[in-house]
DNA sequence: TGACGGTCAGAGGTCTGACCACTGACATCA
DNA sequence: TGATGTCAGTGGTCAGACCTCTGACCGTCA
């Protein structure tokens, strides 16, 4: 005789109190910037000790949810550094070898730009054509430009209508942020990239989405080289061998 | 007189732990898989309260950096887990739409077997055939059906050898695994699934690219209608209407 | 000999209740 | 009126207790 039985799911408490904030959160019933109840309070009407409550929103201040102010109270963050405040912190142990994101990033940002062409409205056009102007006015400051630069690649991954891929190219862009810099800061290379972008810009505003397509991936595979002469002009500023493996 | 002073800067006990643990992280001390002291002993030996350490290894663990197992103890994440947990904890706040993780997927996937077939070795390829076989095996059991057609689409993406595509690929498995089992349950849905896995390996042990990147953007279509038809089923088992324009 | 179940140590999970340190607001006083 | 003191509320930390889960060891019994 067989019998079968139902798995038992058994969660944490933390789990379970993070669901619970996460639904308030998603039905608007908390809203960024909102305060939260004392954790005290917060403990005695969900039933669970105050240590529990405190591992919860510790998670959650890590991932860059919540906002937790001494002596004053738990808040919910206002909303747009939820992704890249997270990422910053667990960056620290880079781990992807710098060529496979850049491929990556090939992969994504090909097809980003072609849906883009496909989907988008003429405002959204108006609006990468705004954040281009923006690139060509920021080309003093490095740290600028790659602000600006990557709004330009974020606004076309919008564009696609696909928040996975623009959630992707986000934790990219994390990754790769020094590398980056260092390239940007070779003489001549914030032009290149106005250059690129140009043409990706006129392909979009054209709505040739294979020709889009065409100029991101030659951007990408710019930078994919001026990255590669820069390692091999650095061949190892890594310290420990042990490391080295799985550094990104 | 004007008097002078340094500001004094304040941490959390937590913050501490925090920087330490990673410290030893970073200088190859603690490596990927390897086990922490038990908390007792890290609180001890740190001169601090159990449930600070608790918290520390509650916020890297919601990061991604340390794994935790009941009973059993707290281990440095192998490499792959970063980019998942980025998804993972994005997810708590913006469900991404199940049709753009679709999307996102065939993206992906049409990459890393285009570039599984380039790349490989013969032995890869014995290796995915053999996965297959265990595919074919176990159509008895959804669940286990399930985890070796993974096994199967994860083989592909480490043949491509490039470890973002593969990170990405089980971070996206992760978020519709609820959907991919509904999918799967479906009458005839598992025998439907072993015919493109079919497909696809004899197209990669032929070493036809293009044809086995065509019969997985088929897979993936495949899924797609399915999951399209499911949602149509059941229109709608959200219970909040404020949050139905982000639920998945 | 080998499968099963009992036992136990060690690990994380949870709770309690206490006290400290910081913040903001209100009351007080010169 | 402005500086100062006070205090309640809130997060930060602590010690110690007990629970549950995991893995390993070991004896029983077919």
């Amino acid at each position: 005789m067989v019998l079968s039985f139902k798995r038992i799911e058994r969660s944490t408490i933390t789990e379970d109190i993070i669901e619970q904030l996460r639904e308030k959160i998603l039905s608007g019933e908390i809203k960024p910037g909102d305060k939260l109840p004392p954790e005290r309070v917060l403990a005695e009407s969900l039933s669970v000790a105050r240590t529990s409550v405190r591992e919860a929103i510790r998670a959650m201040q890590y991932m860059g949810i919540l906002e937790v102010r001494c002596g004053e109270g738990t808040f919910l963050s206002e909303n747009t550094r939820i992704l890249t405040d997270h990422f910053k912190s667990s960056h620290l142990l880079k781990r992807f070898p710098i060529m496979e994101l850049i491929e990556a990033r090939k992969i994504i940002e090909g097809a980003t730009v072609y849906l883009a062409v496909v989907r988008s409205s003429p405002e959204d056009r108006d609006t990468l054509q705004e954040l281009y102007q923006l690139t060509a006015t920021n080309t003093d400051d490095e740290e600028k430009f790659l602000q600006a630069d990557f709004e330009f690649h974020k606004k076309i991954a919008e564009m696609s209508q696909n928040s996975v891929l623009l959630e992707m190219l986000s934790a990219m862009r994390e990754l790769t942020l020094e590398e980056n810099l260092d390239v940007i800061k070779k003489p001549g290379q914030i032009k290149n990239a106005l250059d690129f972008h140009r043409k990706i810009l006129g392909s979009v505003l054209s709505c040739d989405a294979d020709k889009a397509r065409e100029h991101m991936l030659r951007h990408l595979e710019d930078i994919e080289q001026r990255i590669l002469e820069l390692v091999e002009s650095r061949p190892s500023d890594e310290e420990s061998d042990a490391a080295g493996e799985w550094q990104r």
